[in-house]
DNA sequence: TAAGTTTGCAAGAGAGGAACACAAACGTTG
DNA sequence: CAACGTTTGTGTTCCTCTCTTGCAAACTTA
């Protein structure tokens, strides 16, 4: 045999898995469904979901609620949901400018968070991982159970295997064993995913925002630096190790500025919040401030920062032409920095894009700003940590968060 | 419920189904397996291996051969492979001066090919439907069954789902119903499946070539114009209606030369053949024996030629640090004119790529030609016709295609 | 009360797993 | 050089798991 195993053969137990997975899954991504929702959502037949999700119930993932009465004839269905209690996550973000964390339940249910503003430069590793261990138990100390698994975004190029960051330049950060070190400093003993900030947005917009039901997305995230991650036939595009989605590097202008990178006439040199700012007369460094001061000058009349505005939305669109030609997504989200410039850039941008977009792929595309905001990372964090659980459900059956509160009720 | 049927429940059937896709396309990918290679690579037991190979030899998709000597200890295992005359399928593709087909056997056997030489614009639609029915039936004569279905590689923007092409600016067509036209001329009652040449030349690649067992592959097929594919975790990359990997058209120097799709700054204006000639002297439209001109001037010493090459390599490496950046594939292979450049090339893009793509990326990546050469289109195109067969086997045990030769056999 | 939809239960069918006996080839050893 | 044990693999039977089928009952609306 020339190679490896490769596809694992399928039996029963495959199936039953597949099922609750399926089951589990509907329920935490589209919120309550009726038994005859779940008969529709599978093609399985009643007997079979029956069985399911009484198992589901039995295990405590899933609570049955009495029938609602909706005006249509037939007897009416329970209606199973998540018990977002059974299992908790922890979703974590740690952008240039902030660190938050949330206490997500199964169903998707935020039970509790919180956010440590810290002023730009000051985020060692050192420092971060004792920030995140102070915020953690502050937050699991008001939730009665510990999270079965704990989900990172950070804005930097992570591999995903063992969550090392490999370099994360706006916060100043090479060769980070980020996943170790949380880790260790958590004591938590579940696993820890590691994610590139975008991807998380991404993931959470696909889950709970802009882009739910859609299969080809392209996200975009611009603060410091420009991010990306991408859904393309409804798989995420972390490429090999995980290192995908940096279309901030992307050369569109070789010739141009010279970018922290090492490299010149990066994307992210022509449409970052460095790019702006300068642009717009204002210091690099006067972040989301600064952006909107830039906003408000330009609707005000300012020449300076119209002009600014002007070309980042041009060289939004250029870039974008070309992503969307090699990615041909249904949807693009624009998501942090470039979300709120999306109305005042709107015009210049599609120009280009119109104009450098093959017909076909453009024709296919919209551009619209991000819905979930602050905080998207650790959502998209908190449902990567719920990947393992919604995989494959019985695998956590063993091992039940709440067994008391389940005992007693 | 919010969205209709997204993840159809598994049933026992579904079992049977995948465990005899994963089989045949095993043995279809790879080449002949003996039983216990089947159990190693699937994980079942012997009697269920035993069970459903038996079941495919019954329906003659699978011959049993004595076992092979091979030295080693323990019982000889009965060698599987895939019956080349049970399943044909038909694999043409459609390039700016060729077309040809292909009948493949399954397990990959070509049985019959044949190519047309066409000068560079004689080819219409309307001729090029001919051109193809002619080919197919001169085929077909040399096969004693129809095929189960046909692939058909063009040099444009398809639509997978109905096989319009939409854009094939080097042929000059625009909107062309391929699929529905191929499908009266030929009037085979089969499936015609229809996509873009480099995603076919990379299927090609990915199976029989350079990117075997290569989950994450970047392909570049140059010719008048610049295409690209990629299979990105296993999945390819062909967006929301196979319209992706329009790499050619990448802005890559905005401010530079304007180019066909009516953009400027396109990479294909700066890495395509007609750069390439133009710069070394030649008239852009000299095709391959131009390029193969200005490779062997170079190597002679002639400094226009080598500047030529020089700059394409340049631009090679500045557009595929974009793409490596974005996709972080674990290989890139330069197909068609890029493939024929390569070692002329190599030290300039490596260069260029080393400077601009991100340490972590750049470290996971290689760059290397494709080894399958003219043809690898219509080979692909034969991989993607054999799809539905791989994928449920099962559904295929009626239609035999040689149930005289199966029954006097 | 009739029609329509859904639940619940028991029997049935499909598929792979486990265990045992047996077979073939290799290497060692007397 | 032949007999032996070891290793690897086949063939067969019985078992278990899981979903489907079919029928009766429950529930709501019209």
């Amino acid at each position: 045999m020339r190679q490896g195993r490769v596809d694992i053969g399928q039996r029963s137990e495959t199936v039953h898995r597949a099922n609750l997975s399926a089951i589990v899954r509907g329920l935490h991504e589209r919120g309550p469904l009726s038994r005859s929702d779940l008969v529709a959502l599978t093609g399985l037949t009643r007997s079979a979901i029956r069985a399911l999700v009484c198992e589901l119930v039995d295990a405590g993932m899933v609570i049955e609620e009495p029938a609602l009465r909706l005006g249509t004839p037939g007897r009416p269905s329970p209606i199973a949901r998540a018990n977002p209690r059974r299992a908790l996550v922890l979703g974590i973000e740690i952008m240039v400018d902030s660190i938050a964390a949330a206490i997500v339940g199964l169903g998707g249910v935020t039970l509790a968070e919180s956010r440590l503003e810290r002023p730009r430069g000051s985020l060692s590793p050192d420092r971060v991982v004792a920030d995140i261990t102070e915020l953690t138990e502050s937050l699991l100390r008001r939730v009665p159970a510990p999270p079965i698994g704990i989900g990172v975004a950070v804005a930097g190029v992570v591999r995903r295997s063992d969550g090392l960051v490999w370099a994360a330049p706006n916060l100043g950060w090479v060769e980070v064993a980020l996943g170790d070190r949380l880790a260790r400093a958590l004591a938590l003993e579940v696993p820890i995913s590691i994610a590139n900030d975008a991807d998380m947005g991404l993931l959470a917009e696909h889950r709970r925002g802009a882009a739910i039901g859609v299969n080809d997305v392209l996200y975009i995230s611009g603060e410091v630096g420009v991010g990306g991650g991408a859904i393309i036939g409804g798989h995420a595009l972390t490429g090999v190790a995980g290192y995908g989605g940096e279309i901030g590097h992307m050369p569109v202008n070789p010739g141009g500025k010279s970018c922290r990178c090492g490299s010149s006439g990066c994307w992210e040199t022509e449409v970052g919040e460095g790019a702006l700012l300068t642009l717009a007369g204002l210091p690099p460094d006067s972040g989301r401030e600064g952006v909107e001061a830039v906003l408000r000058d330009a609707a005000a009349g300012d020449p300076r920062s119209a002009a600014a505005l002007d070309h980042v939305g041009r060289w939004l669109g250029i870039g974008l032409a070309g992503l969307v030609n090699v990615l041909n997504p249904q949807l693009v989200i624009l998501g942090a920095m470039h979300g709120r410039i999306h109305a005042a850039v709107r015009p210049v941008m599609e120009g280009e894009l119109d104009r450098r977009a093959l017909r076909a792929p453009r024709d296919s595309v919209h551009v619209v700003p991000a819905t979930l905001g602050v905080g998207a990372p650790a959502r998209g964090a908190a449902e990567l940590a719920f990947e393992p659980l919604l995989a494959d459900p019985a695998a956590f059956f063993g091992s039940a968060a709440f067994s008391t509160q389940l005992a007693s009720a």
